[in-house]
DNA sequence: GTCTATACAGTGATAGAC
DNA sequence: GTCTATCACTGTATAGAC
């Protein structure tokens, strides 16, 4: 009769209560008293199964990192109609960058990727890497379709990322402005959809 | 005789230090006891000057981005030869943004923006909002000399920091790469100009 | 594997002498 | 203001019974 136990048993309840209160609060600010609490167990059965705080900590972020951002695809998009397929694209990164859950395991990387180097480049293959080669890819099928005209596809998924995601995405994980709604993430990728669209469009 | 006796007094060398130590290694791994000893003076001194550990992170944190984020300047550039002049405005906020100093304070503010609200803004309104006004200034300029030709003012400032800022600066805060040097920003800033003067230029 | 109870180190913060 | 010495507390981690 434990608060959290999820099906799988209770190393999968101690990581979803993990979870829960690391993209809370940090590493720092969270005790193993508290996630053992939370996920219905006893401390000592936390330590059996992750031998100690770090472990668990690299546990949860390696796997939210995997499963958070693997749905992204740039699929199912027309080559010829860029300015359509970038929207799309554009939105579904938006969204899926700006996301709580995103936005706060953000946060807890950078905040200690000092003391973890290694999750710095589980986050940065798992999301932006892979990211940028699926856009990429999309770039290049509307290259050779003629409807773009790009120098360097490379660079060009680069710029496109960082146009689309601007500085909407700093002021969220700063917390200076209020969750962005459905409204703001539109004119965002317009936006950026158009000055790509001005210096690539052929 | 203390270590760091720094010209000012010891509240300036507890700032030196603490800035050293939080800066390093964030909030939570850094200790009072830490700081006292790499200032030379004992905790209780500390907390003479400082109410709590909070308080001292905060001052900092604070006086560090004002310190660094000053001296971003948009001036004496040609708004004729906007080439010349975006390349030179992209070099000096890149340089800015990647330096060491700059990149660990990044880390540390969003690591702990959840527990300390007021430090997003405070970086924000030093940092981002700062250099993006300057920015818009020298557009403006040049837009009026009929250089460039821009919609949006406001908007082409942030599509010109994304493009410089680009994916080099997520690949420095994360350290999946070495510190970039000179060449790397200059080739990174190019493509960012070569990019906006396409989409722009008249 | 799981629990209760506890060892032990390190933390932020303070009292009291000077 | 500054120091030394110390407090009260919380944190990680483990021993031992089941």
């Amino acid at each position: 009769m434990q608060r959290n136990e999820a099906p799988g048993g209770k190393a999968e309840s101690i990581l979803t209560a993990a979870k829960r209160a690391f993209l809370a609060g940090g590493f720092g600010a969270v005790s193993m008293d508290t996630i053992a609490r939370e996920a219905g167990v006893s401390k000592a059965t936390v330590y059996a199964h992750f031998g100690s705080k770090e472990e668990l900590f690299g546990a949860v972020i390696g796997r939210e990192c995997e499963l958070y951002f693997a749905p992204f695809s740039a699929g199912e998009l027309d080559p010829r109609d860029v300015r359509a397929s970038l929207t799309v694209l554009g939105r579904r990164f938006l969204e899926l960058v700006l996301a709580p859950d995103a936005i706060a395991l953000h946060r807890i990387i950078l905040g200690e990727v000092t003391r973890f180097p290694a999750l710095g480049q589980v986050f940065w293959s798992a999301g932006p890497e892979r990211q940028r080669a699926r856009i990429e890819a999309f770039l290049r099928s509307a290259a050779a379709s003629g409807a773009l005209s790009l120098p360097d596809t490379w660079l060009a998924a680069e710029h496109f990322v960082s146009l689309v995601r601007g500085e909407i995405h700093l002021r969220q994980v700063l917390r200076v402005e209020s969750p962005a709604g459905e409204r703001e993430i539109a004119l965002a990728v317009a936006g950026a959809v158009d000055t790509f669209v001005r210096a690539f469009a052929r």
